[in-house]
DNA sequence: TGTACATCAGTGAACGCGCGTTCACTGATGTAC
DNA sequence: TGTACATCAGTGAACGCGCGTTCACTGATGTAC
């Protein structure tokens, strides 16, 4: 069958990085291997390296993949300022503190579900996390001249609620999780002069 | 040279425990083997199911001694009531959310360190981390008898925090999480009618 | 208290397996004339 | 526009390697008499 054309070959492109983000967020980085991945984007596992240097080149893209899909998701309001920004905010905080975002871990926070793991392996990997981290920090952050970094707290609050949420073994304990998680957003936005959780939802 | 005492054999586990609760926060799960993990506690591989029936079932075990040892080192104070209470959960969150903290994963909280995997292991390990939160987030909670589970927020906020400050690629960010946490936290021990980190620090 | 023997903690080789990575090959695509 | 050829995306077998787990063996320990 080969070889595709250019636009073929940024399709498989595409795929891979699609099947590689959901699949290192569903499983972790290391239980997900190359062969999954190229498999998952319907491909066969030699065929890799025509796209990516190593694993590592890969997670590192993943990871920044699902981060903008993450932050783009936040919709029209994110690029503004006032209370249309504040509302793209408080939507994104309702989202990220919910039922769905901690059952579909697949699609979910890249930083809630590798957040660990890009910290232990260094390079691209966690220079993506860490860029990620300060860009959704920095969207949540209410117009701060002060330097307090609310956004950063408020993002550890997030993905922090998260991940217990994910690994509370009764559905009761995760509900319990969500609800704290919510009512300290609020007032950690309260604190800030507003209250995005409780605005939106 | 064996077989070794009844003595022996219990130092040998509680070295391999050890171990096992250092390298798996460090490195990972998948990273850390069974051949580091017995190594590093002064062993060879093959004696490792003579005292654990699984990698699965050390992990387990592995993640319990870790939160005991973070529990236990809470300090005398974590089971009275009242001020010497709050001067545990204060000297905890202060700790916590300190630099030593986030450089010493392999000695820090397992529910940082682990979590986002835990929840991906199922079974006992998942089992392991929902208890060692359900018990932290006991040890935090200012006494509240509205269930509104402030404990767990915290735990929360702590444990996104350090997952946050490790991720970070430059130390000036690093400590910015870590300020904006320990904000935070006060932010939230003072809707609870007192403030644990100021009045520790 | 001594002696004979069963136990079993620890050793190190071996097992099958899946990993990341490499490579010779294929054949449609894009290019040169 | 048609033909010849170089390119290279994708295939599938193969590589060395380290993994979790098993096993035959060793020899000091604990036990029975």
């Amino acid at each position: 069958m080969p070889r595709m054309s250019a636009a073929e070959k940024q399709k498989s492109h595409d795929r891979i990085l699609d099947a590689a983000a959901r699949l290192f967020r569903e499983r972790g980085i290391e239980a997900a291997s190359i062969a999954d991945v190229m498999h998952a984007a319907g491909l066969t596992h030699g065929g890799f390296y025509k796209h990516f240097s190593s694993k590592q080149a890969l997670v590192a893209e993943a990871f920044r993949h699902a981060a903008g899909e993450l932050l783009s998701g936040a919709g029209a309001g994110a690029d503004a300022g006032g209370a249309a920004r504040a509302g793209a905010q408080a939507r994104f905080i309702a989202r990220y503190l919910s039922p769905d975002h901690v059952a579909d871990t697949g699609q979910g926070c890249p930083v809630a579900a590798l957040g660990a793991d890009a910290a232990r392996h260094g390079g691209a990997v966690q220079a993506e996390a860490s860029r990620a981290v300060a860009r959704m920090a920095a969207f949540l952050a209410p117009d701060e001249p002060d330097g307090e970094d609310r956004g950063l707290a408020l993002m550890a609050l997030l993905a922090g609620t998260v991940t217990l949420a994910r690994l509370a073994d009764t559905p009761e304990l995760a509900a319990r999780v969500i609800a704290a998680g919510r009512r300290a957003a609020g007032i950690l936005g309260k604190e800030a002069g507003e209250d995005p959780v409780e605005t939106a939802v």
